[in-house]
Formats: structure tokens, C-alpha cells, sequence
DNA sequence: TGCCAGGCCGGGT
DNA sequence: ACCCGGCATGGC
């Protein structure tokens, strides 16, 4: 009998222990630090949001007065800084024109109703959308990125055409719906991704879950 | 030294 | 409906 994916989660669970998601203090921190990683190290964006929270700039009001040239300059290590400065104000103008900068509001949206707006912000895709709504609003939505798919591909669970939301919709129907888990899950695996799984060729002896999985 | 990183958009077939 | 180039810094 094949692992299933709870199988796959709890032997990551065991070796890895728990991740402790996402990296930042605050829901707001996590938002722009979502919209910053996009294709990006996470390294480069801590020094980012280092540079806005020196300034006491994470606070929506408060970046979204910045003029764009400064908010440029203060995003510049994570690369891509003119166009994810457009992509954070338009986030910004979104929080602010729809809950007046007031995260809380927002994220006591209906899932479904807040993922369709978030998605229609220019700059938002469907993984930051999703990383917004779970790490930042613990709203139970599984978060795909491409470690996921990677990593699926190669162990034969997902196929290659496989798009985000077939990956998304096989991963939550073969897991229990709880946002801690979703959490958790996509935690181990980026940790997988970075640390164990790096190679690309077909066998990748070094994974945890080839090594331990039946 | 080159290749890659927790995407997304817009324009071209 | 796809496919593809562009966006850009820092680390290994």
C-alpha cells in the first residue's frame, strides 16, 4: 500500500520537529513578508522588513504614506524592489480602501469571499493569497508552492501538468480540513525543500521521506 | 562563476 | 488556452 499524504506529514513531523510558522511577529509582517519572498530567498526579505521595522514602518497607514521611492530603497535586497513596490501598495490601497488598514476586519472575511478579493489585487497569486490567509488570518486554506510540487512530482504523487489548484484540491482531500495541519505540513515541507531535498535529479537519496517511507 | 530562490503579470501566438 | 520573457538582489 502506498503513503498517503498523512503519512508523508507525520514522518516529516517525527524528523523534523515542529516549525513554528511563519516566520514573523505580526499578521502584518506576515503579508508583506509573502508578498516579498515571491521568487525570492528568504534571507534577502528578512533584511527588507529589518530595514521597514527599524523605521517603524509595519504598520498599514504608516507604509502606505512612505513615498514609493523610500519604500523601493527599503525593499531592495529582495530583488524585483520596483515591482513589488506596486505590489505591496496595491495591497495596501486594498486594506485600507476595503477594512481602513484593519487586518482583523479583513481576515473576518468568509474564506472563499476574502481569497476571491485577495485574488484580484494585482500582485497577489494564488500562493501568496493562500500563505496570507493561513499564516496571517488562520483561515484552514493549504498553502502550494513549488517545493510542493517538486517534491510531489518526484515521489510520484503529483504529476508534472498538475496545476496549483489540482494540487491544492488533492492535498485537501487526502488530508484532514485543519488549518494547524495545513500549516504545519507546508512548513515541513519548504524545510524538506531547502535543507534535505535540493537536488533535481529523479532520486534524491538524502530526502527524509525517501529515506523513511515505505 | 553561474545558478537559484517559498511568484506573478502581460503580451505574444 | 497555452507559452514565455521580464522582474533583480544576495548566497553558495
Amino acid at each position: 500500500m502506498p503513503a498517503s499524504l498523512v503519512d508523508y506529514y507525520e514522518t516529516a513531523r517525527e524528523k523534523l520537529g515542529p516549525q513554528q510558522w511563519w516566520p514573523g511577529e505580526t499578521p502584518f509582517e506576515i503579508c508583506v513578508g509573502a508578498i516579498l519572498t515571491q521568487n525570492t530567498n528568504w534571507t534577502n526579505v528578512e533584511k527588507a522588513i529589518a530595514n521597514l521595522k527599524s523605521r517603524n514602518l509595519l504598520e498599514p497607514h504608516k507604509l502606505y504614506a512612505l513615498n514609493p521611492a523610500e519604500l523601493v530603497a527599503l525593499i531592495r535586497p529582495t530583488g524585483y524592489f520596483n515591482i513589488k513596490t506596486r505590489r505591496l501598495r496595491s495591497f495596501l490601497k486594498f486594506l485600507i480602501d476595503e477594512y481602513d488598514g484593519d487586518l482583523d476586519r479583513m481576515f473576518a472575511e468568509r474564506t472563499e469571499a476574502l481569497r476571491e478579493k485577495l485574488l484580484s489585487v494585482k500582485g497577489i497569486g494564488p500562493e501568496t493569497c493562500d500563505s496570507i490567509l493561513l499564516y496571517a488570518g488562520h483561515h484552514p486554506v493549504f498553502v502550494v508552492d513549488a517545493y510542493t510540487k517538486r517534491i510531489f512530482t518526484r515521489h510520484q504523487v503529483l504529476s508534472e501538468e498538475d496545476d496549483y489548484h489540482a494540487i491544492q484540491d488533492h492535498f485537501v482531500r487526502h488530508l484532514p480540513a485543519e488549518g494547524p495541519l495545513y500549516n504545519e505540513f507546508h512548513a515541513l515541507i519548504v524545510n524538506i525543500g531547502k535543507h534535505w531535498c535540493k537536488s533535481r535529479e529523479p532520486d534524491c537519496e538524502r530526502c527524509p521521506w525517501k529515506r523513511y517511507l515505505p
